[in-house]
DNA sequence: TTGAAAGCGCTAACAT
DNA sequence: ATGTTAGCGCTTTCAA
């Protein structure tokens, strides 16, 4: 009736040989006869042994250390997120020896997150997570983590030729075509659209870019209403910066902005609703604080979220499934592109995952 | 530095007690002097312990046996998305020793709805997973259940009264005010939307009516365009059906359907691409495969995304949760209020969770 | 009422 | 190259 698990004492003794043995096949760590081989492989062909995940972290009994690279989460809300999956990740695998160290660096300074990355290399830790924001910074960096074999995941910012363990976060180009649909959705009279990139630093924002592309795709192949898009890289500690947004508002012809990166959205909100341009429709992203206010104030009409915290938190746990229970994981983890709005945020925030 | 998790043996050794009477003090399994009992708590107080949940579940060597309680899969692909829920948590538990078992009732029929529950009730498991779609009929059960003591989670339909161990699902009322607003978003033109609750038995669908609440006083409080809500509870088996759905197309002010089911939802976007009113918004439920494809196709606007799935495996998590690692588990998880259109669709489809 | 000890399934060090 | 064995932290049985 209800068969018990196959145990690799169960294996052995079919095999014939010790549970020594069945556990040096089984991780192949060699001195093993081909005899010895053969016969628990043919053994293991038969039946379908699944171990004992629970057993094996607790006898193997070891320590890992991963370290956590990602930008100083003072300096950007965002990142003050990722910080706290990080956080919630440390809480949950503390009391199974994983240790999490956080090495942070300057979101603005390329040169601070190759100084960060080459400590992280020094400290040797078991796995790595990283947020790879600087793109040509980044191939050394991996070079120098495949050297000493050590398994890296990456978040947020996907650099495919990493060659990392895996990736988690989303289809950038997708984001910007969810966004156009958003923007889209109900429009009738012609006009202008805007692409906002609100950065501080827009040099190597790549990623940025990657969802334009997504949000004019968008509007090339489905609207029927023939829209103007114009993009600007602002960077709000420009003493002109307000001064330019209000020459965009006071466009009447506008009727949307697609703010590119979540703390933008937030400045952008604080601009339109300044100057009373509340009936441009307006689409940024992620569930910052003061992004809510926004939302539930009507500013803001859409939300795409990132949900940083999930993807930092995700990206520990899968460098535990590779290290400890040497589980396989997905060499990409894409999260859904929600859409928060004004009826759905609570949902969103009362769920948990959030 | 790496400061060693505190174990059992560590609490035994600092109180001056043996392990077993640890053990008896943190399960109050009794048998313990007022002495013993005291000094052990005093070294609780101190410390803070978090007992190794693998260690546990490996040492108590159970195995445990939960039910689940739902509508027959065949019926409708809602509930085979359920299932397929269940079928990932047997997979997921099996090797910990958990047995799942699957019962199945009629979707249609009170009598089997309570007959399936008595059967579980005689089977004595240790858990119980169970969808209570039939109010009247399950409010004797769930007493039945209280009397062996056995923990029950509830899934997709809530009923407080029943003092289970944890409810999963979503808010039903604020459901109906995300369609609303999916449904008001860039209406400029007065005129009809009608709400329908297309099932074969509306008798009991207390929650399909929560919706349209929250679908009604969404309109009365924000919209500015002055809608006339009309609503129709229709049986597709009925031979009138189409007609009746026909007569409602041809009204040239009707705006938008609410189709407050995911089987129902299929059903309104054939009709209304056979009669081409694709012009007219369409909000209903879930990701079931047609409506995926109406949704591709530009017939179905937007879906709200309910999780069948995931909210069956997560009962199973919980009930795992409660019985084997005796953690505690949320007296609700309220799923959040997923929108789904044509441009997310697919990240969701491929995010695995789903 | 208490403590000692065996055992859960697996790992890894240690003889052989 | 192979088998034996002592743990991992916790539960649970059993003798005292």
């Amino acid at each position: 009736m209800v068969e018990k698990n196959i145990r690799i004492k169960d294996i052995a003794r079919l095999a014939g040989v010790s549970v020594g043995t069945v556990d040096r096949v089984l991780h192949n760590r060699g001195r093993v006869s081909p005899e010895a081989l053969q016969k628990v492989t043919a053994v293991m062909e038969q039946i379908d042994y699944k171990p004992n995940l629970l057993a094996r972290t607790l006898g193997s009994n070891k320590n890992y250390r991963i370290a956590a690279i990602l930008p100083d989460p003072n300096q950007d809300p965002y990142w003050a997120q990722a910080n706290l999956g990080i956080t919630q990740a440390q809480l949950e695998w503390a009391q199974y020896g994983i240790q999490v160290e956080l090495f942070l660096f300057d979101l603005l300074d390329r040169d601070s997150f190759q100084k960060t990355a080459h400590r992280v290399h020094l400290a040797r830790p078991d796995g790595i997570l990283i947020a790879p924001t600087f793109y040509h910074e980044a191939l050394p960096i991996f070079e120098l983590f495949r050297e000493t074999d050590t398994p890296f995941v990456l978040f947020n910012t996907n650099i495919p030729e990493a060659k990392s363990l895996s990736f988690i976060g989303q289809n950038l180009h997708q984001s910007g075509r969810v966004g156009a649909e958003l923007m889209n959705l109900g429009q009738h009279e012609k006009g202008t659209l805007a692409v906002l990139h609100i950065d501080e630093d827009i040099q190597d924002s790549v990623h940025l870019l990657e969802k334009e592309r997504g949000f004019r795709e968008y509007f090339k192949e489905k609207s029927k209403v023939a829209f103007d898009i114009v993009d600007f890289n602002m960077n709000p500690k420009d003493p002109s910066f307000e001064d330019q947004f209000k020459t965009l508002l006071d466009d009447k012809s506008l009727r949307g902005l697609f703010v590119s990166t979540s703390k933008g959205t937030a400045v952008a909100a604080s601009i339109v609703e300044k100057y009373g341009r509340q009936d441009i429709r307006l689409v940024g992203y992620d569930l910052l604080e003061e992004n809510l206010r926004y939302l539930r104030a009507g500013v803001i009409d859409f939300l795409i979220n990132q949900n940083p915290k999930r993807q930092a938190s995700l990206g520990i746990s899968h460098l535990v499934n590779h290290l400890m229970f040497k589980k396989g994981t997905p060499a990409t983890d894409l999260f859904p592109l929600e859409v928060i709005t004004q009826q759905n945020v609570e949902s969103y925030l009362g769920s948990g995952i959030h």
